[in-house]
RNA sequence: GUUCAUGUAGACAAAUAGGUAAAAUCACCGCCCUUUCAAGGCGGAACCUGCGGGUUCAAUUCCCGUCAUGAACGCCA
């Protein structure tokens, strides 16, 4: 049988990279194995859920990549079916009315929890074959001995005795379903074969089991895998910054180096760091995913980044770029062409919001300079080397890196001057800080006119500084 | 409180079926390279595997206890 995989978020918010990890197993283990991979949004729960979070995630998952064969499913249009199934588990006696006030409820609870107890459900309407009402709920009932154990692909063997589990609402008094049911309908009725999932609801797994047991289903197999944490340690929250998957594409980030950190979350592959999109797929396999949670690190990220950034073919890099640049508020006419700029760009940022602004200089002006470049670099001294540069480069017609090269040599030579001397003022004043490729390729991309300019514009500045 | 899960360097994580001075990568430090910023090369520091017992010739790997963290115990999902 073929294998299928299901990711099931409830549209309550943006899909966050815990999530998006989640979503990256599942996918990764369906692909694998040549199964499907369903969507299913979760959304019985009218009062959180918004079409806004489904746009989010919907969005989100486009953005890296994760494409599903079913889907997306919405549980509310499920309703129907989920009546069914509690009225045959209410014909078969395995689920039962109970008409008990939220107040013994409460009430019972709390005597449990003084008496040092886990809060549990007495099974006081267990056997007292109520009929529906306007006030009732319906039970579950779950078995009162023997244990339920998961097999599961990520933690081994786990047992819990049926003692510690107590009859779960399954429908509540306004009719609507409760979660442990809908997903136990909808990974049958779905033929789930492989719940993958965060470890969060290995608790609510043997429930789960019994019901499905009850509904003499057969059981799929489970992968809880690990939570991501922040890199405090913490749950993730925001206030660990961009958790949200759609953030870190507004920040910058590739997708592919998201999905290759956050695949080596929780899961190696011996010495490899780096994995393409087929990489994943070929050597990902659930039982080699480890146990134990695992910390966010913005640093490794940055360093993927940057690395999926300096090997990206140039044109498809220039393709992506427009969005960030039209954000930041630059365009490309009047400066040179965007490709050749990546290409000798592209290996020194970490983020694509940063390749933005190394390389606004060449299509728009500035009058600030970066405060600390100035005052270290821009010198009453360095006024004749800017001015000797100025006048050898108008007098330049062949306007090419060698010979523009040739002209910061002669100056060094006849100025007697070291070669920062010349390079870094002339950097600087052409590019308004200090960051850029080696200067001679940076002024042939600039251009003969804007470098004269900018020249002039840094001659005016230290003089008028030095007054 | 009860139950379940987890605990190897700052982070991620490896260590054939227990095997004998605990990999790799990010970050950090130093050196080289260097026309800035990077990249790259070389090297370094850092964990005695949460803690305490036990089994064994030998334990990160098995068992018990303990502590810490997380989750479940909802008419949330």
């Amino acid at each position: 049988m073929s294998v299928r995989t299901r990711f099931a978020p409830s549209p309550t918010g943006y899909l966050h990279v815990g999530g998006a990890r989640t979503a990256l197993f599942s996918w990764l283990y369906a692909r694998k194995m040549g199964g499907q991979f369903i969507l299913r949004i979760e959304d019985t729960d009218r009062e959180r859920s918004t079409e806004e979070s489904v746009n989010a995630i919907l969005e989100s998952m486009e953005w890296l990549g994760l494409d599903y064969d079913e889907g997306p499913f919405y549980q509310t249009h499920q309703f129907a079916r989920y009546k069914e199934v509690i009225q045959q588990l209410l014909d078969s006696g395995d689920a039962y009315f109970c008409d008990c006030s939220r107040e013994r409820l409460g009430e019972l609870r709390e005597a449990q929890m003084a008496n040092k107890e886990k809060p549990r459900y007495d099974g006081c309407c267990r056997d007292k074959k109520l009929a529906a009402a306007d006030n009732t709920v319906v039970r579950f009932k779950n078995p009162l001995e023997g244990d339920v154990v998961i097999d599961d692909m990520v933690k081994g063997q786990v047992k819990i005795n049926n003692r510690e589990l107590d009859d779960l609402i399954i429908e509540r008094s306004d009719g609507t379903p409760t979660y442990n049911l809908t997903v136990v309908v909808d990974d049958w009725d779905m033929k789930i074969t492989h719940v993958i999932r965060g470890d969060d609801h290995l608790n609510n797994t043997p429930r789960q089991i019994n019901i499905l047991k009850a509904l003499d289903a057969e059981l799929p197999v489970y992968a809880h895998v690990p939570m991501i944490l922040g890199d405090d340690g913490k749950r993730l929250s925001k206030r660990h910054g961009a958790v949200s998957v759609m953030q870190y594409k507004e920040d910058g980030f590739l997708p592919e180096a998201l999905m290759n950190y956050l695949v080596r979350l929780s899961w190696s592959h011996g010495d490899q760091e780096i994995f393409s999109r087929e990489e994943m797929i070929k050597l990902f396999d659930a039982v080699d995913i480890n146990t134990s949670a695992s910390a966010f690190n913005s640093e490794k990220l940055l360093w993927l980044n940057q690395h999926y950034i300096k090997n990206k073919n140039p044109d498809v890099l220039a393709q992506q770029m427009q969005n960030y640049i039209k954000n930041a508020g630059y365009t490309l006419d009047n400066g040179p062409d965007l490709t050749a700029v990546l290409t000798v760009f592209q290996e020194r940022c970490n983020t694509l919001v940063e390749l933005t602004e190394d390389i606004r200089f060449l299509y728009q002006d500035f009058d600030e300079y970066n405060a600390k470049q100035a005052k270290k670099q821009f010198k009453e001294a360095t006024l004749p080397i800017l001015e000797s540069l100025k006048q050898q480069y108008s007098g330049l017609d062949n306007w090419v890196a060698e010979a523009i090269h040739q002209v910061v040599e002669n100056t060094v030579n006849t100025l007697e001057v070291g070669f920062g001397k010349v390079g870094q003022p002339l950097r600087l004043a052409v590019t308004g800080h200090g960051k850029s490729p080696s200067i001679d390729v940076t002024l042939e991309l600039l251009g003969k006119e804007k470098t004269l300019q900018r020249l002039e514009q840094a001659v005016e500045y230290i003089k008028k500084v030095s007054d």
